[in-house]
RNA sequence: GUGGACGUAGCUCAAUUGGUAGAGCUCAGGAUUGUGAUUCCUGCGGUCGAGGGUUCGAUCCCCUUCGUCCACCCCA
């Protein structure tokens, strides 16, 4: 293909999988609603500080995979590369934070300049969950009660495993950092490449390397638990109280950090093996510091984000029925000039008194026969036949197309154009 | 940013040790002169990803480039 074509790692999403998107968008908003969640939406596009200022100068987002230019005034702007900075700039500008207590959805199109793969785009769409204004480990367990609920209303539930930990304060962090740099430093040489890279970009993510010899040394590391505060722990074990009390299970993984800066405390993530490489299919947690470090008063927060994509793709795996829209349940044959008129006249008119139901009209010509072909291609019930005879007779020939199994009778019949609607509501009343 | 595999018809894929390519599905038409899903026949459809090189001649060999997929990194 040599014409104009999509840039790299920009998908179409094409009619045959925005079913699937639409079924998704459509129970994620309805339980979000009902868990008293509001819809918010902000631009795609911010200033480009925003986001060195909230995910952090030194993460890879921030250094490599941001969509960032001047617009014509020279000023730095960059497409959003995730949503929790963007929600809390706009709340906060609005004064949504302001003595209240908020909760939050918000969905759509994210940018990282990544290689893509399996389960990553460079554009890639998110449904973004944040509470503010709660500081106890209950609005923690009810995010991930809702998703845990969500995943079942999806049928997803079995691919899909929690897992949980907490990170402490920024003071324990880089408490802990300090004591596992002190005890991976004499063994450097031991590390795989990556790890020895990031002992100075962030140590922290050297607890989740895949290089086996370097998972070996970690064994005998000094563990975050140990250096983590009072509080931290009395809000994850308040947190693992209440998912026990509803049954939600979990595993809680300590080596589990989280790779933007603002996060504290609370961190979990909904995994799967069903996905390649790209596990995450939902990941969030506690961040109690941003609004204030964006210039708002303190104000505790947690949220999380699910991957859409990645979500499709394992409800194409495990429900690819999920979402599948019903066809027109008529499909209007009409040969010749006359009977092209008539038919639309037809189909206008049955629309206006059956609306819910759907009506398609050939168009665009062809013999019986290829009209035909289509009306069954279109999956519709019932044909309604329209040719210069039936015009000038002022009939519809009725054929049905489906369900003739189930009783329907075979064959077709006629009947006069002013009767179709009755007959037709009565027979697609118990369909 | 790095590595591996792969780019042939709208889709899924063949083939050619270098002599300008085939099938299935789709679509259109016909067998059935006004009637779909099966069957049979016919037809439309390709600058063989792009650019350059070698050659009498390149889809095939060489170089470059772009893209896709998968993986690393990182993340949803």
């Amino acid at each position: 293909m040599t014409g104009v074509r999509a840039i790299k790692g920009m998908h179409d999403i094409l009619p045959d999988q925005t079913p699937t998107w639409r079924y998704l968008e459509r129970t994620v908003a309805d339980l979000l609603t009902a868990y008293g969640y509001r819809e918010i939406r902000f631009p795609v596009l911010e200033f480009t500080e925003l986001f060195k200022r909230s995910i952090g100068e030194v993460t890879d987002i921030v250094e490599k995979e941001m969509y960032t230019f001047e617009d014509r005034h020279g000023v730095s702007v960059t497409l959003r590369p995730e949503g929790t900075a963007c929600c809390v700039r706009a709340a906060e500008e609005h004064g949504l934070l302001f003595n209240q207590v908020q909760r939050l959805w918000y969905m759509g199109p994210m940018f990282r300049y990544e290689n893509p793969q399996k389960g990553r785009q460079r554009q890639f769409h998110q449904i973004g969950v944040e509470a503010f204004g709660m500081e106890g480990p209950d609005v923690d367990a009810e995010l991930i009660a809702l998703t845990a609920r969500l995943w079942q209303q999806l049928g997803i539930a079995g691919a899909l495993r929690l897992e949980l930990n907490t990170i402490g304060t920024p003071e324990s962090r880089a408490a802990y950092r300090k004591a596992l740099l002190a005890y991976l430093e004499p063994h450097k040489d031991k590390l795989d490449a990556d790890s020895q890279r990031r002992l100075s970009t962030n140590p922290l993510r050297i607890l989740d390397s895949k290089d086996a010899a370097t998972q070996a040394l970690l064994a005998n590391a000094p563990s975050m638990r140990d250096y983590r505060d009072a509080e931290s722990d009395a809000h994850f074990q308040g947190l693992c109280a209440l998912l026990d009390s509803i049954g939600v299970a979990y595993v809680v993984n300590d080596k589990l950090v989280r790779g933007l800066d603002y996060y504290s405390r609370t961190v979990f993530e909904w995994v799967t093996d069903e996905l390649g490489a790209q596990g995450t299919v939902c990941a969030g947690g506690r961040y109690d510091g941003l609004v204030e470090q964006l210039g708002g008063r303190a104000t505790p927060a947690v949220g999380f984000a699910m991957g859409m994509e990645r979500l499709c793709l394992l409800l194409e795996t495990r429900q690819p029925q999920a979402g599948s829209e019903p066809m027109p349940a008529i499909y209007c044959v009409a040969a010749g000039e006359a009977a092209q008129k008539a038919g639309f006249a037809l189909v206008e008119q049955l629309r206006n008194l059956m609306p819910g139901v759907g009506v398609q009209l050939n168009c665009g010509g062809g013999s019986f026969k290829s009209q035909l072909k289509r009306a069954d291609r279109s999956g519709a019930r019932i044909a309604l036949i329209l040719g210069e005879d039936e015009v000038a007779q002022g009939v519809v020939n009725i054929k049905w197309l489906r369900d003739v199994d189930a009783g329907r009778q075979a064959g077709q019949q006629t009947l006069p154009m002013t009767d179709v609607q009755a007959w037709l509501s009565s027979q697609l009343a118990d369909l």
